[in-house]
DNA sequence: GTGAAAGCGCTAACAC
DNA sequence: GTGTTAGCGCTTTCAC
């Protein structure tokens, strides 16, 4: 049978207050009681229940992740890095998948924001607002994560990589390349709209000639990247931005497979998940964005933490900023 | 104020319990007394609090999931995989990472049994089963995933390399290769254990010289690939098996990147951790070893499942099977 | 410095 | 076909 509080209080022969304050230190207890506390603790092999914990106090010491992809690095870099924080101050993690679908995300909203969590991370899919808005109930502790809305009614932690992508332009237009094409994520995102308005914004100052046939989306899976790429290549392009890591690995491999030669067939800007050294080599001929994935996951649990103890501080909207690391460049 | 089941009760005009059997579906009740139900919790917004509801049953509907690595694509999939089957059966999934750490497993392992999920999946990294098993309160429910021990107390999912791997050198000794190296993970893991046997095994069968020197350990994090790998290549070595997916994509990147050409200059066996065919170009010119990892996470949520419900059906250990699949070869 | 006891919100006998 | 009510294991107020 399941050893109980009270259990413990009649082996040492006190009483179930005293237990509890022995084990959360939460109120004065003698040396001596709290000796005895911890021998019948040892003794009938104790542990207190934790449902029963949060069902009295209310608090889960759990957090919920809605994830669009758990099995893409950047997220799996980002659930590790927010994990580590949380589980640092106590707090597990549960995660739910979406894979970019808004009806799954609904229901996970519904699952999670019933009772199960102190707060939510969400790294929403959905393309409007109201819908996300509703599902969340009034006061309900949300930090929203790399994707954002315009109207500023959640605290959020996101990533600009407006500057790097406006640069890599134009640094691509002045060694003379013509028509640069772009692969971006699904088109309803913040992230991906940010991206392809840094584009077309550098595009313009660049006095390079528009056209939409150079702008495509994909939708972060694996096999997206080689429709896309083939149809800009169709398009005669001499450099290629790929806005989203996975496809931009995908893009590398493929291109070499084809046998085209990265910095001299083709231009390539890649955005990279992961700050790591291991794959400097991968990278050699070809430009990068990175962008600071385990401070956004860390910055997430700060923020989320910060919010489930005080739910109605002022929202606050924290930017990261993204590396342009032309190749060649030394990594930091 | 939160709303609870007596407020739906009292303005549904009917008993807490009829309100609850008609959530569950748990007794009969009048299709008018359920309407007016509905129309009552409709009316307050009411939510039944899943931490009440969970501390009154015992049954927590959520499983947790003891990872070394979330950042690892083998193991995103991996819970990606569990995370659907056990979603689409209403149970939720905690993660947590230990980074291959047992002091952090073992903390892990005392958090989530206390009460905070119903079954565990555990991917350990321990070296001692006696560790783990003294971690693990009786009859708590169970499943080992991916790696094991050689004591069947508790039920098993993993997957066999040794045929593809012993098959493998073989083919590589019948193509005139001498110097075969191997990478492989963290020396006391079962998989690694398993994954050596199998190549000292063909290689003493084919008659090869037996080098401990071509024998290298990583700890499958991404920088751990290439001191193995020029180790290995200053042995001489004529091919390389890679058995763990995150040090085997590595490699490929740095040896292209070292101007090695695989397949010519070197014969390389990888590891691939998913089933794509995305990357079909990217290993063109190695040979390849497959994991069944969406399986392996499925069939992961199903034992846990089957175990949460019987806690002591007879302990099951299955093993599923990978492929060898030489360059060149069709995919599936 | 410690104890008694009231619930937290729900489910499930048991009763009618 | 529905209502009454005990109690899951814990925390915490009030009392001494």
């Amino acid at each position: 049978m399941k050893v109980t509080i009270s259990d413990v209080a009649r082996l040492a022969g006190v009483s179930t207050a005293t237990v509890s304050h022995t084990i959360n230190s939460t109120r004065y207890v003698s040396s001596d009681t709290k000796e005895k506390v911890y021998q019948a603790i040892a003794q009938l092999g104790y542990t207190p229940d934790a449902s029963a914990r949060s069902f009295r106090t209310g608090k889960k010491k759990t957090v919920g992740f809605i994830v669009p992809d758990i099995s893409n690095k950047f997220f799996g870099t980002l659930i590790e890095s927010a994990e580590n924080y949380l589980s640092a101050k106590g707090y597990h993690l549960i995660i739910a998948n979406t894979k970019e679908n808004m009806d799954r995300e609904e229901t996970n909203l519904r699952l999670l924001t019933a009772g199960l969590v102190d707060g939510l991370l969400i790294a929403s899919t959905m393309d409007d607002f109201q819908r996300l808005d509703n599902l969340i109930p009034a006061g309900f502790p949300v930090v929203l994560i790399d994707r954002t809305f315009d109207t500023p009614k959640y605290p959020s932690v996101s990533v600009s990589c407006f500057q790097p992508i406006y640069r890599s332009v134009c640094c691509l237009a002045g060694q003379g390349k013509r028509r640069i094409g772009i692969i971006g994520g699904l088109p309803r995102l913040s992230t991906t709209k940010e991206r392809v308005a840094a584009y077309r914004a550098a595009v313009a100052d660049c006095g390079l000639p528009q056209d939409e046939a150079l702008i495509r989306y994909g939708d972060s899976m694996e096999d997206s990247a080689p429709p896309c790429l083939n149809q800009l290549l169709e398009q005669g392009c001499d450099a290629i931005l790929v806005c989203q890591g996975l496809m931009a690995s995908v893009t590398i491999a493929y291109l070499r497979g084809q046998g085209i030669r990265l910095g001299q067939d083709l231009e390539l800007v890649s955005f990279v998940d992961y700050d790591t050294h291991a794959y400097e080599f991968y990278y050699s001929q070809v430009d990068r964005i990175i962008q600071p994935v385990e401070k956004l996951g860390r910055t997430a649990g700060e923020q989320i933490l910060l919010r489930v103890e005080q739910p109605d501080a002022p929202v606050q909207e924290r930017v990261l900023t993204s590396v342009y690391r032309p190749r060649g460049e030394e990594s930091v």
